[in-house]
DNA sequence: CGTAAATCCGGCAGATACACCGGATTTAGG
DNA sequence: CCTAAATCCGGTGTATCTGCCGGATTTACG
């Protein structure tokens, strides 16, 4: 803990976030990360972004500061699928602290026991992000602080991380492709295509909108062809990653 | 500006995250957002938020100091399309100054003119923030800073605001119902489901993981059982919005 | 004053989805 | 040990979707 005992000025936090914009390759990212580790006196930083290039079937993207043989020992012990922090904290909206964990699970009690054994801190938050096209991502950190400090340094770390956490991903997606092309779909399309996402037949979107049955069956075909999709399905998917069926047009 | 100028400790703000948290009914949020008036210094604060209840046809909801004139004014001239705070700010993911919005087309200038008469700050700051189930706010705010003060008050109001907007918008959704019962599917649901969202055919799924088509459609059937969905689209749609297609089982 | 886009309507053939019927083995957990 | 759930496979009839053909008027913008 080097400099967090003042809270004061944070010129750290405006000078990290412009340092994240500036980024050029993903190679410089985990030099960031031990920067991060520094300047808050933490124990590990980690990110974990999911979904950021658009394609299913393409793996978790991954920057840690944890040790590789930590890493391999996760990955070879699949502890991804007993992990609360992944479990719960990428189902969640706000951050949460590692401690309302419920550790009374064997496995989760394993995850932590070897945890600590590769020296990760013993206290840690995870930190939800939610980019606009269903991508996510989470960032976790782990301190040694006494229980002491931690009350008060967990809501510093929440702040400052909240907006770490952002630009974080923003830049990761930034270098990371996820170029979407955002087709504009006209109040009708969007309307019809709205409906069918609610599980409606054209016919019963017809009623609701008080058009004709083929009328709505061409506003899917050209709300379809907009986006560039396949069938009704697809084209609800791509319509809802791009937040497009939103109420405010 | 009235205890802005130290910018040290911050009791306030996580004063006000518990107060959020603590709150039981959706009208003592205008209270709330004028003690953030109060406590920040500034000329307005808004919450828009929209997708909150998961039915379509629901209108967003407004919580915000604005005087009702204004509100009454914006519904009518149908600013809500032209405002680029809302076009703009809830199709990104950082937050936004409005100092950065083209204002060369006449209606936005129009827009932003009359929002002066009606005693909005000139500076503005809009802060997306991002549900789990496609649910979305944005939370603006408005202030008469200095321009030699805003270039230092902007960063500091992102960072208590992307909290505080992130606990608004918690504390709105616990109120204002969303419950979403998380069905769970097993892998094989999940993955079929996946590739049906990616526009793949029954048929073309069974392909890509190796199965029967049959077996794919029969995961398809208990996905949409499970999803309560009346069609694959429902289903795409329902399990997308709570992010039951991401890699991270 | 054109042009482009959005708003509407109808029909038809083939592909696909959907519901409902039947069966099987393997695995995890109480 | 037993039960529940997950993993697999097949058939059938009907509903729905999808693509492609043909029209129409209105509105916004340069």
């Amino acid at each position: 803990m080097r400099r967090r005992d003042r809270h004061d000025d944070d010129p750290e936090l405006f000078e990290l976030l412009a340092n994240l914009e500036e980024i050029a390759e993903t190679t410089r990212i985990p030099a960031l990360l031990c920067r991060l580790l520094e300047i808050y006196g933490l124990k590990s930083v980690a990110y974990l972004g999911s979904g950021l290039s658009a394609q299913p079937g393409q793996g978790p993207y991954l920057a840690v500061t944890y040790s590789d043989d930590w890493v391999d020992h996760y990955k070879a012990q699949r502890f991804v699928d007993v992990d609360p922090a992944v479990q719960i904290g990428m189902r969640r909206m706000l951050p949460i602290d590692w401690d309302t964990f419920d550790r009374r699970d064997k496995n989760v009690r394993r995850l932590f026991g070897e945890a600590a054994e590769f020296g990760l801190g013993r206290r840690g938050i995870s930190l939800p992000v939610h980019g606009q096209h269903g991508d996510r991502a989470l960032v976790s950190i782990t301190s040694d602080a006494s229980d002491r400090d931690w009350r008060h340094l967990r809501l510093y770390y929440m702040r400052d991380f909240q907006m770490l956490a952002l630009h974080m991903h923003q830049a990761i997606l930034r270098l990371e492709g996820q170029r979407m092309e955002t087709a504009s779909l006209s109040p009708r399309e969007r309307e019809c295509l709205l409906w069918v996402a609610e599980g409606k037949t054209a016919w019963e979107t017809a009623i609701i909108l008080g058009l004709s049955e083929h009328t709505v069956r061409c506003y899917l075909e050209s709300a379809r062809h907009k986006l560039g999709a396949a069938n009704n399905t697809h084209a609800v998917n791509k319509a809802g990653k791009a937040s497009l069926l939103s109420q405010i047009p």
